[in-house]
DNA sequence: TCTGGGGTCCTAGGACCC
DNA sequence: TCTGGGGTCCTAGGACCC
């Protein structure tokens, strides 16, 4: 989906179409209503604390504002960008009308978040240009989004030509086309080369994909290890076996929070103590509301100077009450230091089990296990 | 007053077992 | 008179993605 959360912010106010507008920021003010019944915008100079860019309109990025930047950073951007506050139950009602529009048309579907898929057209009999036009307007129908597919024999490639004609666009490849169109990219197009690898390549002089291409496999082994190595090495000639995969259970789930400022473990203790407990209640509910019991119990902490840590512990059955997760937790903050300043905790629960066949320890029982 | 929140996957070492 | 070779589970950190 193209800028979706900003996308979905300008369905709800229409009059901000072609404008720099940005959403993020969790105080970020809600448009007020003026006695003209107008709507007064907060705009990004008005920003003050913590929190980045979840998403731009394309006219805020031509000013050089992207999702992930700080909003007093991009404030210095872009001063006058209206800065609206995410609205994720929207975000949720919309991403699920889009793949249901998808859906129809075509139903192998892999979920890749809340505002991207990859879509099996495998077996859909269609001329490949008429059907890529039939998905935009049926998500356009269902939403009155415009959305950007890239069609090619494989994930991997598809995912990078999804973005070659953005916003509103179709790319189609083939395989005999790699060379003309891909390998001028710049090799962090690549799904899975991030900034350390990119950092690590362009070290070796290895700066578009086509570069990687010609890079002797042996030499990226070297410097990434075999697995990674031999995996660049067929990325970059566009080779990826991948199926789609209709279905997945979560892992894990967890909640997080960045203060407004840097908490101290002693003299916040109350303050840090309420978050803590409120984080537990809060995992607790995503577990039961979802249908787990969770056998691992985490926690995470980021200092103040953006280090993070994480502990965690394994129990001898489920968990999935938010008490219990409340201790196992605080086992864990015990094995952390805690003296530098505190700027974000984190609750996470892993190893999940589906609570209708989980063991689960009896709140009882709890009460003597050691933690 | 730089740097959110929710995830997945991988690596690597140590404990422990046969 | 050194101490094999597998395997699994647990823990911690880090890269990466949406």
């Amino acid at each position: 989906m193209d800028a979706f959360f900003a996308s979905v912010e300008l369905l709800r106010y229409p009059q901000l179409r072609g404008q720099a507008v940005v959403v993020g920021g969790r105080s970020a003010q809600q448009p007020v209503a003026q006695p003209d019944g107008s709507l007064r915008f907060a705009r990004l100079r008005d920003y003050a604390g913590r929190g980045v860019i979840t998403t731009s309109t394309y006219e805020a990025r031509a000013l050089g504002v992207f999702s992930g930047m700080g909003l007093m950073k991009s404030a210095q951007l872009a001063p006058d960008a209206i800065l609206l506050p995410a609205n994720f139950d929207a975000y949720r009602e919309y991403s699920r009308k889009f793949k249901d529009a998808v859906a129809t048309i075509a139903p192998t579907i892999e979920d890749r978040g809340i505002d991207e898929i990859y879509i099996d057209l495998g077996k859909v009999a269609e001329e490949t240009l008429a059907l890529a036009k039939r998905i935009k307007q049926a998500v356009f129908d269902a939403t009155g989004l415009s959305c950007s597919i890239g069609i090619s024999p494989n994930k991997l490639l598809s995912k990078i030509c999804s973005d070659l004609d953005k916003p509103d666009g179709i790319t189609i490849l083939g395989l005999d086309e790699i060379p003309a169109r891909i390998w001028p990219l710049a090799a962090k197009k690549i799904n899975g080369i991030g900034p350390k690898a990119s950092a690590t390549l362009a070290r070796l002089g290895i700066n578009t994909i086509g570069e990687l291409a010609a890079a002797p496999v042996e030499l990226l082994a070297q410097k990434f290890g075999r697995t990674t190595g031999a995996w660049l090495h067929r990325v970059a000639h566009g080779r990826d076996e991948r199926p789609v995969v209709t279905a997945s259970e979560p892992k894990s789930i967890s909640r997080e929070t960045t203060f407004e400022r840097d908490l101290h473990a002693r003299h916040d203790r109350a303050e840090l103590t309420a978050i803590f407990s409120a984080l537990c209640r809060r995992l607790a509910d995503d577990l039961q509301r979802k249908g787990y019991a969770s056998r691992t119990i985490g926690i995470k902490l980021r200092y103040a100077d953006f280090h993070s840590v994480t502990r965690d512990l394994t129990l001898p059955a489920g968990v999935c009450d938010g008490d219990q997760i409340r201790r196992a937790a605080g086992e864990c903050l015990k094995r952390v230091p805690l003296t530098q300043r505190i700027r974000l905790l984190g609750v996470r629960a892993g190893a999940l089990l589906p609570l209708a066949d989980a063991e689960l320890i009896p709140p009882a029982v709890q009460a003597e296990l050691p933690f």
